[in-house]
RNA sequence: GGGCAAUUAGCUCAGCUGGUUAGAGCGCCACAUUGACAUUGUGGAGGUCACUGGUUCGAGUCCAGUAUUGCCCACCA
């Protein structure tokens, strides 16, 4: 039984995967009846690679699920990808566009393109299943899902068919945000801003002076908008007609009043509109019922409104729109310096352009939806869900963030003028469009039907993500269930569903996690998830955004995983990182839990080798001895271990990740290897050694699977199995043992003085501490490993002249009642013993002065817990009790 | 403009409901090493806890303000 010198993680891992395959630990049981806990894994786009972000959420919830499932519930967790309309769409159209075909879409038409994006899909999905496994991801691949899958567009279909019957989803002409270059709508949430400087003009407009960035989307303004109380414009009312001379000639406008988009500190109080291409103007056009008019067509050009300048871009025509309005003399001022926001495209890069168009959307405010009793608007029934703590997010902040959102929320566009994705279930009859549509899940019978060109949103589909992946994939042509009864078939709905724990990043929490409360409370009637957990994003060492065109700082995990081991990389991404924060990463960070983990391999192989001394085969120790026949070490590390694994459940069960993980590290390094294992060079007992080495590798095995599995193989107990499937330990108040845990860090106390002592400088002939303390150590507490405090604190020669100043605290503290300080009282510079003592002496008075005031205070003993107050009680006894010991010693060393 | 967060050692970050001398990892310096482990061990240097006030016997921790940085939302004709 022995294991090679260094841990080679390139070496065992995949073999490690496919052995957790196979066993079938992956795989949930529907009928089970245990509890369910289950994890949905945000589907990464099925575009390409897998990059950091992914690694992180898979370590996240492979610990989620590792952990819970050695708890022994019925662990699911469902991988699967999303097909990612737009960016797909516009990855594989910039591809082909590459390769030479100048404008895909109409090239291939709808049929072929679809097929190349679905063809380019099946690859990358390829890629994405190895790398997951890379990571260690103990998913059940039985059960993974695409966005795509006949059953994941039944339920698509089947929601958009009830949201239309019960009046949610609507057609009608908004206002959206269109993006010319991709030809399509984009949701609100996919659109960034860039700053950009450009010319603010001023211009004479009829009486009124009118500023704009945009002249070029001016042609066709008719009404001017002014605050009702604004003292300048008084002698205008509501509804007054002028007319005014414009670009292409005298316009009549109309004045509005209006207090709610006015301003009238800002300007000159007076502003025109353009309905049709800001959604500011277009909410106040609708309010007042005035007229809407396309100025700028889909194709981003003028329309005939614009005259003379019909079919220029914006770009060319806003310098002559202004040039014309200057030589007609309107034009009052220039501000180079203006700062404007243009919105683009997420996806695309493209510049948006707001445009009314028909599209259709989900109604966020109808009062339609029953939930518990009572009616609700989807918006009220998404801020319910985590009023009432149905739903929780962790960290909490986010709730703000997230209601912040609700109440700016506006209907849900949901179409898209592209073809990659869920077609919209509605058809329409060439002759008469209007009149003949039918809205249902399969195509109407008879001849003439024409299904709706557009597609949905990506995240119509993903906001179904955790229930349509757990509806039964036979059931897909089932045409005869409705949506309840797919539900009602569906073993896994039944058994799984709503889920334990959605994990992702705080990036998406709009663009998906609200989506997902939205869809799922209104198809199931119930919550998604009961708790978000939210991940921050890793940034490089400097705190930038990793991007790929800057491979300095670029990690990608691809490399890092044969490199240091996918252990490492979860551990230095999960340790260090709190949720909803964002983290750095860096190489060395990797490196130095690479080490880590080396480092528990090594004190695993020292283990199996001092078995094989005694030859002992470590799979047979089972039972740990009574604890009486144990040495002091030996309590101590069980009393440890035991506590080890209250604070890791405890911070596990609290989602404290990071500090499970490094309680984990720490106790591994700093108190099993570094003291553990020293002392044991000196004669342990084997039983306490693999036991402690057993109760590490379980409980850290969420956290390094690979190398903890790989380890167990040698040391795991009879009988027992694979280290993925076992029970995570429970607490053993029979080998707790504070009592020797204290004298034990005495013990490490009293070495780590003697070891300071030793690289004093003034070391010259004199007495010899040796003989001081290590003789009474050794008599009163580490009989069995005498030798090794020897050999550790190498005494042997050490002489010194002069008393260093921390012993003698050390030492009186823990041994007061040998000849300890004694021996060394003459080496003690009394006067600063007795300034150190009396400093500490007053340190504490003012400690009990203050406990006892509060003890006084009626308000704080009736309040506060009795608990609390046993425990101040409790203070004041001890620190009375060190008081009179410390003064003791000052007396002593008065002479 | 509104909101959220952060500011602790050279770097990256812990520090929970206030409580003894503010911690860790990396980096740095010195020493050690035929030993489970150089992917190592021991020791050391390095901090006015952003600033100013306040509450308190006691503040890195609570409160107010200031500064700087980051993020989110809304956007201005």
């Amino acid at each position: 039984m022995s294991l090679p010198k260094a841990y080679d993680p390139k070496a065992v891992e995949d073999s490690i995967y496919t052995m957790w395959e196979e066993s079938g630990a992956f795989t949930a049981d529907a009928h089970s009846t245990k509890e369910s806990f289950t994890i949905s894994m945000p589907p990464p786009n099925a575009t390409g690679q897998l990059h950091l972000g992914h690694a992180v959420m898979l370590a996240l919830e492979d610990i989620f699920i590792r952990y819970q499932r050695m708890r022994g519930k019925e662990a699911l967790w469902v991988p699967g990808t999303d097909h990612a309309a737009i960016a797909t769409e516009s990855v594989v159209i910039k591809q082909l566009q590459k390769e030479g075909m100048r404008d895909p879409r109409k090239e291939l038409g709808r049929e072929k393109l679809v097929a190349k994006i679905a063809e380019f899909v099946g690859k990358s999905q390829n890629s994405i299943r190895s790398q997951i496994r890379k990571m260690g991801a103990s998913c059940d691949w039985s059960r993974e899902r695409y966005t795509m899958d006949p059953i994941l567009n039944r339920c698509v279909n089947e929601v958009f068919v009830k949201m239309y019957a019960d009046e949610l989803i609507y057609r009608g002409h908004r206002i959206v945000n269109w993006d010319p270059k991709m030809q399509t709508t984009v949701s609100d949430d996919e659109i960034e801003y860039v700053e950009q400087k450009a010319p603010y003009y001023t211009f004479q407009y009829g009486p009124f002076q009118i500023s704009t960035a945009r002249p070029e989307t001016k042609f066709g303004d008719k009404y001017v908008v002014m605050h009702p109380d604004d003292e300048r414009y008084k002698q205008y009312k509501d509804g007054d007609t002028f007319v005014a001379e414009w670009i292409n000639g005298p316009v009549t406008a109309t004045v509005i009043k209006d207090k709610d988009a006015i301003d009238p500190s800002f300007g000159t109080g007076v502003m025109t509109i353009t309905p049709w291409h800001d959604h500011v103007d277009f909410d106040l056009a609708e309010r007042h019922g005035l007229q809407k008019e396309q100025i700028i067509g889909f194709d981003g050009k003028l329309l005939p409104i614009a005259g003379e300048f019909e079919g220029l871009s914006i770009e060319k025509a806003r310098p002559q729109v202004v040039e014309k309005l200057k030589q007609k003399g309107l034009l009052v001022k220039v501000d180079e310096n203006y700062v404007h926001r243009v919105a683009v495209s997420y996806r695309g890069k493209g510049i948006v352009e707001p445009q009314i168009k028909e599209q259709w959307f989900i109604d966020v405010n109808k009062p339609v939806v029953p939930w518990k009793r009572k009616k609700l608007s989807l918006k009220q029934i998404m801020q319910e869900v985590i009023r009432t703590k149905l739903i929780s997010i962790i960290p909490e902040r986010f709730e703000k963030v997230y209601f912040h959102w609700i109440d700016n929320l506006r209907d849900w566009c949901i179409s898209r003028q592209i073809w990659w994705g869920h077609r919209i279930p509605v058809w329409y009859k060439k002759t008469d469009r209007a009149a003949d549509m039918h809205v249902g899940v399969l195509p109407p019978k008879g001849e003439g039907w024409e299904q709706d060109s557009d597609t949905l949103d990506t995240w119509f589909s993903s906001g179904l993500w955790t229930w349509s992946t757990l509806v039964d994939p036979s059931l897909a042509e089932s045409y005869d269930l409705s949506l309840d009864d797919l539900f009602k078939k569906s073993p896994d709905f039944q058994k799984f569903h709503p889920t334990q724990v959605m994990e992702t990043g705080y990036d998406i929490l709009f663009f998906w996690v609200a989506r997902m409360i939205l869809m799922t409370t209104y198809a199931t009637g119930d919550i998604p998830f009961e708790t978000v957990y939210l991940h921050g994003l890793i940034r490089t060492r400097d705190g930038k955004k990793m991007s790929k065109s800057d491979p300095e700082t670029m990690i990608d995990p691809l490399d890092i995983i044969p490199k240091y081991g996918a252990d490492a990389l979860r551990l230095s991404m999960i340790v260090g990182q709190s949720p909803g924060a964002d983290s750095r990463l860096y190489e060395e960070k990797i490196a130095g839990y690479r080490n880590f983990i080396n480092k528990l391999w090594n004190a695993s192989r020292f283990v199996l080798m001092q078995c094989d001394q005694a030859k002992t085969d470590p799979r047979t120790l089972t039972e740990l001895p009574d604890s009486d026949t144990l040495s002091l070490a030996d309590r101590a590390i069980l009393h440890a271990t035991e506590v080890l694994i209250e604070d890791v459940t405890k911070a596990l069960e609290d989602y404290q990740l990071s500090d499970a993980g490094s309680r984990l590290y720490s106790f591994v390094w700093d108190y099993f290897c570094d003291w553990y294992l020293e002392l044991s060079k000196g004669g342990a007992n084997l039983s306490v050694l693999v036991h402690v080495l057993r109760r590490i590798l379980t409980l850290l095995h969420p956290y390094c699977p690979f190398m903890t599995e790989e380890v167990w193989a040698s040391v795991q107990p009879e009988g027992a199995g694979l280290l993925i499937a076992e029970d995570w330990p429970e607490v053993k108040a029979k080998q707790k043992d504070p009592g020797a845990f204290r004298e034990f860090q005495i013990l490490v106390d009293v070495i780590t003085a003697i070891r300071k002592m030793r690289s004093e400088q003034n070391i010259e002939q004199g007495k010899n501490v040796h003989t001081i303390v290590y003789t009474k150590v050794y008599t009163k507490l580490m009989e069995k490993q005498a030798e090794h405090i020897k050999r550790l604190a190498r005494v042997g020669e050490l002489t010194i002249e002069k008393q260093p100043e921390k012993l003698p605290n050390v030492v009186s503290e823990f041994l007061p009642d040998i000849e300890v300080h004694l021996s060394l009282e003459g080496l003690i510079d009394v006067e600063k013993e007795r300034a150190s003592l009396a400093k500490e002496k007053e340190h504490l008075e003012k400690i009990i002065h203050s406990t006892e005031q509060r003890l006084q205070n009626q308000d704080f003993v009736t309040r506060a817990p009795a608990a609390v107050v046993e425990a101040e009680k409790e203070k004041v006894r001890t620190m009375k009790e060190k008081v009179g010991k410390i003064e003791e010693r000052f007396n002593s060393l008065g002479v």
